[in-house]
DNA sequence: ACCTTATGACAACACCGTTGACCTGTTAAG
DNA sequence: CTTAACAGGTCAACGGTGTTGTCATAAGGT
């Protein structure tokens, strides 16, 4: 068998399928999202790419190895439309919350594209881009080289990791949804005090919080403890 | 069709199956973990589950409705073990740093079971006691309800959302794994100091850190802001 | 002893990712 | 121009998946 994925580079003899569509890996990592989009990350397979896309699913193998390349060249999209509308201040609690908030809201936009591109290392273009300017911006405010790498090592995968939380939840069929959120109603607020006190005492404040996304309260808590640090390496300068 | 799945009171007339097992609700469930923890989360299957029980795959739907029941059956479990072998000592930093070390290593034990516990709630016995222990860690530490909510909130989202995220990441097929590891080394190591500054200034730290999880250093980030807090409230107490 | 029905078994359905073999239009070389 | 190579599209098949409709039967209550 020959090789079956060509570079981009090389790729000349471009032909239509018998559908008329002349593919391409953009095409198809756009077609992919759109898949992703409208009807959910368990929609996107490489059957139903094929078919959206006019094209015989084998044909995709053309262009990725395998089902893991696709979804590694969809994450980086995404990383690259999320950065594309941010730009740094100067101001590095500013910068990260805003950054922070901007993906965490990303990721909700695109619930289900989300959970793919959380956990994987895409190692392309976009991914680098993100990495460079968020590191820039700690070592800019004065994080040593191993506390920023620790810093933003931290605050990714935090913010990665609450928005494919999120999302998740958000990308729950609709009754399932209803039905979690009232759990904490329906459930945990009849517990009696004599068994649970904790959940008793605090039941009015578990209602207003639980349903709602602890990412921001978690953000500004990184953040705070990241400042703390800061100054306690100001005080007492540490060598590299 | 008369209704599937028989609630576990109902269960009456257990009958052996033709490999003369008798099934139950934690039969299942405990074989399952057994599967997850011996072959690896890819080899739980609805197929594969019944081969190992020596039942019928169609056998398995009297007991859950579907695949998705079944895993919050064993997410429940799972939490529940990971409770069980907890004991608060009193001082609540340890105690909490403990159990989000131990439910965080309990997901990276079982994937597939994490990534869906993460965004659920089970309303289960043992996701009951988890929440009523962690408040109660909380409250007996000094902190006023609301803020405990919100700590607790904060925390256990934390705790799930990392331990999906890096259970996703160690249920990658062997090679993908292995390649995600090495993009580091390979791909950002290399990048030049006048297009990539900051990335080429902070290689070795980079090297060295991502390839773990960041868990604990977002734990510890988490408790040193709670902590901050805390004494903050008890110099000015707050009504609560 | 009988009747009900819970429960296990079976077969089938519609999917999935992936691959090897085949065919054909594009392209570059002569 | 002609032609030979081969990139890239198509087809059919393999072995897997979750799920369901139907049927047989043994257990339990009466």
């Amino acid at each position: 068998m020959t090789e079956r994925v060509v570079p981009p580079a090389a790729r000349r003899r471009r032909r239509p399928t018998k559908q008329g569509v002349v593919l391409s890996e953009e095409l198809i990592v756009a077609t992919a999202l759109r898949l992703i989009e409208e009807h959910g990350a368990d929609a996107l397979s490489v059957r139903r790419l094929g078919r959206a896309l006019g094209a015989d699913p084998s044909s995709l193998y053309r262009y990725f190895r395998h089902t893991d390349d696709l979804m590694l060249a969809i994450a980086d999209e995404l990383i690259g439309r999320t950065l594309r509308t941010w730009s740094p201040t100067g101001d590095w609690r500013a910068d990260l919350r805003e950054l922070g908030l901007r993906m965490h809201a990303g990721a909700l936009a695109h619930p289900r594209a989300a959970v793919l591109s959380s956990y994987r290392v895409t190692g392309r273009v976009h991914e680098i881009e993100a990495v460079e300017a968020i590191l820039g911006v700690l070592r800019g405010a004065g994080f040593p080289d191993a506390e920023a790498v620790r810093i933003y090592h931290a605050f990714v995968d935090q913010t990665l990791a609450f928005g494919a939380l999120d999302s998740a939840s958000t990308a729950l069929p609709g009754p399932a949804r209803a039905a979690e959120a009232s759990v904490w109603r329906a459930t945990y607020v009849r517990l009696p005090a004599d068994t649970h006190p904790n959940i008793a005492a605090t039941a009015r404040h578990l209602v207003a919080d639980m349903p709602r996304s602890s990412y921001p309260a978690a953000l500004e808590l990184l953040l705070d403890a990241a400042a703390a640090r800061l100054t306690a390496f100001q005080r007492r300068p540490v060598a590299d």
